[in-house]
RNA sequence: GGCGUGUUGGUGAAGCGGCUUAACACACCGCCCUCUCAAGGCGGCAUUCACGGGUUCAAAUCCCGUACAGGCUACCA
């Protein structure tokens, strides 16, 4: 039988890293199978909370981030809907609520919140609310409904006995059922609640894997309660340790910076971003640590998820992106920071050559403007930035190494980088001087700056004749005076 | 409070009873390379696996307890 794995997002705001975590584990799960499929359903059973566009922020993720789904509310499918809102409409949840009524599983209660909070007040913190309504007879309680009583259905759990499941990363899980609680299924609206539609969805829809966060660890024997009454296969559960923002606090949609829609306008790549928070509590077999989407389908193994929750690190998603970056070729290099460029460089240089010396210095697209701005205004700098220890230079120094440096280019017509090289390299030689004394003040009189992406040739190629000897005369001419 | 889960360096983690004097990566610190800054190369960085007991010839690895963390305990998901 193939593997059908869904992403079950309520939308109720952006996505975080742990949310677009759990869609890449669920859709991992899938690919694996050559035949295994990727569902995308919306769980928006809860009305208050909706939050008007989040459906869209969730295609718009999946989609850059390439986790494409198989079957959808966008894309269709044979399961569908996939909106459980639409579902509702069907008298779907109400109905599989009520045959689990008939076979025991489940029964209506009629007490208010009142009556709830009373016993919560009475029992203080060890609550466990003791339902009434569950010794109703089903006669009783369907002529109640019937008299237009108000009314919730709530789960029927056996007083006594255990119930156990195995989950995929944390083993044998046990509970007595006597800790359970009857949690509500269907609510006096006629919703469903989470806990209930995620079982008949994911049984109408043929789930074999349920991959969620461990919040749902506790309720889960509550749910095969439910999947027992009516006679149908459990699915494998992995359920996923939280991503964390710090040692105390989980990633929240709420001052975060961490949702993806953050990251991108941070300068992260969508690839870069999936591929660090694949390692954020999973672990390859191979020492490696660089992989896109296809090469986790290839790697990923369920059986390397970790059991503790791990925080996320900006550092190090960083440097990944970084990777990313430099293993690009040029030319891909240059389309994806093309816009970067050129909104720091106005300037008629060429860009690709700039592309070429920001390459192994940035480590997000965020990074490359600030490095820019020599380019376009050639900054006022004091002279004593020509006191360098290492390079052994000073402003002596350089004017010394500058003079030369002018006549030499002034005659020099083959501006190509390469020519620049092998004319500029010589000049320490012919000065009796170090590579450090000649070409720092250099590049410092062309750039003003006291570091800059590139060194002095490079640059000097980038500014073209005419603007590099413009600059390096007004440098001359402020260590003359 | 009850129930369930977790705890390896600043961070992500490998490890699943002897091969561990605890991989690897980020960060950090050195050195090298070098026209600056990066990138790259090399090296350093946990005598110890939350703590305390126990089992065993042998424990980060198994068991128990304690502490701490986060989860559930909603007509949220």
């Amino acid at each position: 039988m193939a593997i059908r794995t869904r992403f079950a997002p309520s939308p109720t705001g952006y996505m975080h890293i742990g949310n677009l975590r759990t869609a890449l584990y669920a859709y991992l799960v899938a690919r694996k199978d050559p035949e295994g499929v990727f569902i995308l359903r919306i769980e928006d059973t809860d009305q208050g909370r909706l939050v008007e566009g989040a459906t869209d922020i969730i295609y718009d993720t999946l989609k850059s981030c390439g986790l494409h789904h198989d079957e959808g509310p966008d894309v269709g499918g044979e399961y569908g809907p996939y909106v459980q809102s639409e579902r509702v409409k069907e008298g779907l949840y109400l109905k599989y609520a009520k045959e689990l009524i008939k076979l025991g599983g489940a029964h209506y209660c009629f007490c208010d919140q009142e009556k709830i909070d009373e016993q919560r007040k009475e029992a203080g913190d060890s609550f466990k609310y003791t339902d009434p309504c569950t010794s109703l007879s089903l006669e009783e309680a369907e002529q109640r409904v019937a008299n237009g009583e108000k009314y919730v259905i709530r789960q029927t759990i056996p007083s006594e006995g255990t119930t156990s499941f195995d989950d995929e990363v944390f083993g044998r899980i046990t509970v007595d059922n006597s800790t359970l609680d009857e949690s509500v299924l269907i609510k006096s609206d006629g919703f469903p609640t989470y806990n209930f539609a995620n079982v008949i969805d994911d049984h109408l829809m043929g789930i074999t894997d349920v991959v969620r966060g461990m919040e749902y660890l506790s309720s889960t024997p509550k749910y095969n309660l439910i999947y027992e009454a009516f006679g149908w296969d459990i699915p494998r559960y992995i359920h996923c340790p939280p991503v964390m923002k710090d040692e105390h606090n989980k990633l929240s949609k709420r001052n975060g910076d961490a949702s993806f829609q953050d990251l991108m306008t941070k300068g992260y790549l969508p690839e870069a971003v999936l591929n660090y928070i694949a390692l954020l509590g999973w672990s390859p077999e191979e020492d490696r640590e660089v992989f896109t989407v296809d090469e986790l389908v290839q790697a990923f193994n369920v059986k390397h998820i970790g059991t503790n929750g791990s925080i996320f690190d900006p550092e190090k998603l960083t440097w990944l992106n970084g990777v990313w970056l430099r293993n690009m070729d040029l030319d891909t290099y240059y389309e994806t920071v093309k816009e970067k460029i050129d909104e720091a460089v106005k300037g008629n240089f060429d860009k690709k050559s700039i592309a070429a010396i920001i390459q192994p210095r940035a480590n997000t697209l965020q990074d490359i403007p600030p490095m820019l701005g020599f380019f376009d205004s050639f900054p006022a700098y004091d002279n004593s930035l020509y006191n360098n220890k290492k390079m052994k230079t000073n402003p002596e120094v350089a004017l010394e190494a500058l003079k030369p440096a002018y006549d030499l280019l002034s005659k020099h017509d083959d501006w190509s980088q390469e020519a620049l090289h092998t004319a500029l390299m010589e000049l320490p030689k012919q000065l009796g001087k170090k590579n450090g004394q000649v070409l720092f003040p250099l590049r410092l009189a062309i750039t003003g700056m006291q570091s800059t992406p590139g060194g002095a040739i490079e640059i000097a190629a980038i500014l073209g004749k005419e603007e590099t000897l413009r600059r390096l005369q007004l440098s001359i001419e402020q260590l003359e005076k």
